[in-house]
DNA sequence: CCAAAAGTGTTAGGAGTACACCCATGA
DNA sequence: TCATGGGTGTACTCCTAACACTTTTGG
C-alpha cells in the first residue's frame, strides 16, 4: 500500500444529480473474484486519503479522478467508524485486498454532492466507464458495498434537512431553471405533491429568485417563463437575519 | 505509542450541561511547559480510539475516563481533518509529544452530549479534578487547543438546528421541569426572550409534554407546577408522521 | 384542433404575535 | 408586607391550504 495514504480513513462521495424528473445517485461498479465466485455490486466514489491532503480536498480529488466531476457543490455528512463495516461480505473483505488496501479498520467520512444533469449530463460529466447514475429510489434494490446503503439514508436524510433552511435546491437547477423545474425538487425529495398556485405565491415573496426576460425554447408546450437564483440578493438577506423556508 | 490505537483519529466530546440559569460547557485544564515556557490553557475531554472500538462507543468511554459522566445524551458532530489543525501553535505540539502521541495527522471525530447539572450537577458528575463547566459565553475567550474553538462553534450550530425538530431540551432538564425551565433553555440557545404566555400556549398542545400533580418546593415565591415528557407519547406520535418545533 | 404544461385569485381556518395584571409562596 | 417568579386571555395579523379554469405553444 501506497505509504502517503493515511491507512485508516476515507473519504466517499453521495452524488445527487436531478434530470428535471427524478433525483439520481452516482455509483461506480465494482467486480471481485473470490473463490472461484464472481461479485458484482456498486459503491459511491471513494477512496482512502492521502497523509498530506484535507479532507475536503480528497473527497474533491477523488470524486474528479473516478468520475469526472469537479466544481460542484460538496459538502461533508459525518464519519462512519462501525467495527465491521468492512467486513460483513466476503466480496468486501476480498475488494480490500485486491486493491492492495488490506486495513480491517477504515473509518469513511462521505460527502454528500449536488449536480445538476442537464448540461453536466449523463455524458459530458461523467467520464469514467464504470460510473453510472441510478435513480435515487431503485438504488435501495441495488448490491451496495460495505455501509453504502446506511450511507445512503443519511445522505438523504441530511438533503432533506439542509435543503429546508439553505438554498441547495438551485445546485441541482440549471443556472436558468422554470418554477415548474424547482417545484419538481421539492417533491422528488420530500416525496409529496405541491399545489402549484401556493408553491408560485411562496416564490414570488423571495426577493433572490428573480424572473427573467426569457422562455424555455422547444416545448411543445406553452413556454414557461425563466428564473435566476441571485446569490448576491440572498446573502444580503441573510446577512440581515433571515429564514430561508419552503 | 499504544498499538492498540488507532495514530490518525480521535475523538472528542463537546458537553453541553444546563443549570436552569445558563449553558455551560466542559473542559479540561492543560498544562505544558515547553521551551521553559509554562502554557496553561483548555480543551475537550477526548483522545485516539482504539483499533477494536467503535467511534460511539470510543467517545462514550473516554468521556468516562477523563470526567466520569455517563449514560447521557451524545451525538457525532462530523469530523474535523485540516492538516495543519494540530500544527498551529507550540504548545500544542509540545502537548502531542509529552503526551507521546507525536503523530502529526489526527483526525478527530467530536461528539456533542447534553446533561442537567441540577441533580448530575457541577460536584456529583464530575470526578476529573482538571475537568471544570464555563459558561458557554465566556468560553471564546479562553484558549482553548487545537482546533476546539471552531468545533465548539460548530457544535453550537448544530444544537441549535437539531433542538428545533427533536426533543433535546429534555436532556438538559431534570425529569420533572417547571414551564419556565424549558422555556429558558430555548432562551439561551437561540439567545433570544421569548413571549411567556405564547410560549405556554404552544406547550400546552403538546400532548407529549404532561403536567403532573406536584409543584417545587422551597421557593420564595408562588411555586411552579411540574412536567414531564413522554418518550411514549412522542414517538407515538412521530410515527404518525409529525412535525416537532418550538 | 389536440395534447401538454404554464399561469393565475379567492376564501376560510389556523398559527403567530403583541400585550398587562393578579396569584402564591418564603422571608 | 414585600419581593419574586408563576400563571392567565384577547385581538389582530399573517401564513397556509384548498380549489379550477384559461393560455400558449408544437405537432
Amino acid at each position: 500500500m501506497d505509504k502517503s495514504l493515511v491507512p485508516n480513513v476515507s473519504v466517499d462521495s453521495v452524488v445527487f444529480g436531478f434530470d428535471s424528473a427524478h433525483l439520481n445517485i452516482l455509483l461506480i461498479s465494482r467486480s471481485i473474484v473470490h473463490n472461484e465466485i464472481l461479485y458484482q455490486d456498486w459503491k459511491f466514489p471513494g477512496d482512502l486519503i492521502l497523509k498530506n491532503e484535507d479532507l475536503d480536498t480528497a473527497s474533491k480529488r477523488i470524486l474528479k479522478e473516478q468520475t469526472g466531476l469537479e466544481k460542484i457543490y460538496m459538502k461533508q455528512l459525518k464519519a462512519f467508524g462501525a467495527l465491521d463495516r468492512l467486513l460483513k461480505r466476503p466480496q468486501d473483505m476480498a475488494w480490500l485486498v485486491s486493491i492492495d488496501h488490506p486495513e480491517e479498520r477504515v473509518i469513511t467520512i462521505p460527502y454528500y454532492a449536488l449536480i445538476n444533469l442537464e448540461k453536466n449530463g449523463k455524458k459530458t460529466g461523467v467520464l469514467n466507464q464504470n460510473a453510472r447514475w441510478f435513480p435515487v429510489d431503485e438504488v435501495k434494490n441495488i448490491p451496495l458495498a460495505f455501509d453504502h446503503h446506511e450511507i445512503l439514508e443519511f445522505a438523504l436524510e441530511t438533503l432533506r434537512n439542509e435543503v429546508r433552511t439553505k438554498p441547495l435546491a438551485f445546485e441541482l437547477l440549471p443556472p436558468k431553471f422554470s418554477l415548474s423545474q424547482l417545484q419538481k425538487i421539492y417533491e422528488v425529495i420530500f416525496q409529496v405533491t405541491l399545489d402549484k398556485r401556493n408553491f408560485r405565491k411562496k416564490i414570488a415573496n423571495l426577493s433572490y429568485i428573480v424572473p427573467l426576460n426569457e422562455k424555455e425554447n422547444d416545448v411543445s408546450h406553452r413556454p414557461a417563463n425563466l428564473y435566476m437564483f441571485s446569490r448576491d440578493v440572498y446573502h444580503k438577506l441573510k446577512s440581515q437575519n433571515f429564514d430561508f423556508t419552503i
